[in-house]
DNA sequence: TCGGGTTGTGCACACGTGTGAATAATGCAA
DNA sequence: TTGCATTATTCACACGTGTGCACAACCCGA
């Protein structure tokens, strides 16, 4: 396999198969101008020795090192790790290599974009990154091809790809109307994030549309904490439905409510995200499913469509959320 | 900053300071032998046209990279997640750059490893590999160092750094026989991992030291509705404490116990890992925190130092957990 | 002017790969 | 055998960097 801890080279393999080293850098690329014999030569000897290229001499040679920046915030928040393993496992799929970095301030993103650059990096996913700014001007500036994934104001000559937040909103409503409620309330996150914003609009259009409307709204962080304080505010308001910007944010206020109501006298609950804490029996909750996988599919696949071709214009694409109904939205007698 | 796309080389910086391309080199690595005026003009020459040296062609020279090659398997499971947070922020202040595989097959593991190798890292980390034998075959084989974070079964020649599971048992069963409880339940995880166990073997052990023993003993999957049937069972005998191999087990048995016994009369229960759940309200989990900081810490730094001179034998290291006592073992007349 | 020490720079090679152009080998018709 | 076309292989360079060694410049004393 190795030989006292140097990787064989290109060179070994063409000295036991008696031949030049080029080709065994074409027989291995499968170029036609190779006999099958030679080629079934070459394969045997790189078999026996055990050869992979060296991919940052090929890297080097190539321009093209097949290693994708990713720039993550905050790894605690559950939804973005699971976002990161689809994303790193479907680059796996296509030879590609997440090279991660966790920026979560401003400084920091600036540090890690610039890394990634001297690394020479592909293309550039960015996963709910607030620091946008700094991110999307270094890889204007470096020429790198950049994707946001589940945030994009629209304001940006990037591709990006999101959810269609409005959809869900709308989703939501309908499914409450339907369940009979009267009085809503939307418990918001993060001081009005562009995403926290969308969602409640299309909620609240929708209501609108079935003659009704948003009676309360609140918001608080993307934290348990601050949300059970918050939600207990909500509750007081007697709200049928909530409709939470975030499974955190739903889980903390059906916390909240269990004392007050005890579980048949609880209002509605619709949480965002369906993370794996919606499907514990205690909580069973009804959420908002992003269709992670298929998002980060896409991501992935425009992000290598653009280091291919860097002059392609920028894509944006949205996908489209489904709800998961489970039993804290189940019919009862209000 | 840049020219058309094209990063700026070391050639162009030269040019820009009427200098020769290995003066610039050496200006810019801090070399004694150029002198001071010469090296004012080229950092201000790099400056102006935003030069930043290219890390492939380096690491091609210098038969190093600075990659550190991550594997991980689950990171949905928010200790992982938390964990590798860390790796990547403290490797990112040590001038490392992570690439993160999933392997979470032995297959994956396989091709993971095999792809890093590919990449030149200069070391791999594996965390809370499953997958050991694969991952330490593949880097022996390539002969670069390894370091298992918080997996090492005692057997293999390489360089790990865990946990004192041991020791915290102790310390939870002196918590707990303090408390004044006197009948132990001990609810494992995934059947028997070696972790799982010692954590046990250290609280019967200093439960037979004061006289007592574990009375009731459990194990289940480490995932929430698993966890939550086995908590029945458990708390069918009646325990007075329970000690949780793991703070999802100590939730699920939680909000199993509620129902049964309201919250004056639940047992006393500690998990492990001190994961956010912990700190909700609801649960306010007392639980022994493995301090990841400092394990994170140590292992990158022995990771770098293994990098750096790879003829050093290989080191282990065991940190010190502490418990964090919370409301669930708050004193209550049993 | 010369010799010898000190200091600052430049030349040229190496790292391991991919690839265009040149060359050798082969086949075939004349 | 020679000429030409086709095929299989090799030569030599490029990618962008770091660095040993040679060399130029300079000062200073003789």
């Amino acid at each position: 396999m190795e030989r006292d801890g140097k990787r064989v080279r290109s060179f070994e393999v063409a000295e036991l198969a008696q031949i030049s080293r080029s080709t065994v850098s074409r027989a291995l690329a499968g170029d036609p101008r190779i006999s099958e014999a030679t080629r079934t030569r070459v394969l045997a000897a790189a078999a026996e020795l055990g050869y992979q290229p060296n991919l940052i001499a090929r890297s080097l040679k190539n321009q093209s090192t097949g290693i994708v920046g990713v720039v993550v915030t905050d790894l605690n928040n559950p939804y973005h790790a699971h976002a990161l393993q689809l994303l790193i496992e479907k680059m796996g799929t296509r030879r590609m290599a997440p090279l991660v970095f966790v920026g979560n301030t401003a400084e920091g993103a600036e540090r890690a974009i610039e890394r990634l650059m001297s690394y020479q990096v592909d293309a550039v996913i960015a996963l709910a990154a607030p620091f946008r700014h700094q991110i999307i001007n270094a890889c204007l500036a470096g020429s790198k091809p950049l994707v946001l994934m589940n945030r994009y104001d629209g304001s940006e000559p990037v591709s990006a790809v999101g959810g269609d937040s409005f959809a869900a909103g709308v989703a939501v409503a309908d499914h409450l109307v339907a369940r009979g409620a009267k009085r809503f309330a939307f418990f918001g996150g993060e001081d009005n994030t562009t995403i926290s914003r969308e969602r409640e609009q299309g909620f609240s259009l929708r209501l609108k549309h079935h003659g009704h409307g948003i009676d309360i709204a609140m918001a608080s962080r993307y934290a348990y904490e601050p949300a059970f304080e918050t939600a207990h505010e909500i509750l007081r308001q007697k709200p049928d439905a909530v409709f939470c910007a975030n499974d955190t944010l739903a889980v903390a206020l059906m916390d909240a409510a269990r004392p007050m109501h005890g579980t048949s006298g609880m209002p509605f609950v619709v949480g965002y995200d369906n993370s794996a804490l919606a499907a514990w029996p205690i909580y069973n909750l009804t959420s908002v499913d992003q269709n992670l996988e298929e998002m980060t599919t896409q991501t992935v696949d425009i992000a290598r469509a653009l280091a291919s071709e860097p002059s392609r214009p920028p894509v944006r694409l949205t996908i489209e959320p489904f709800l998961v109904e489970r039993g804290s939205t189940l019919p009862r007698n209000l």
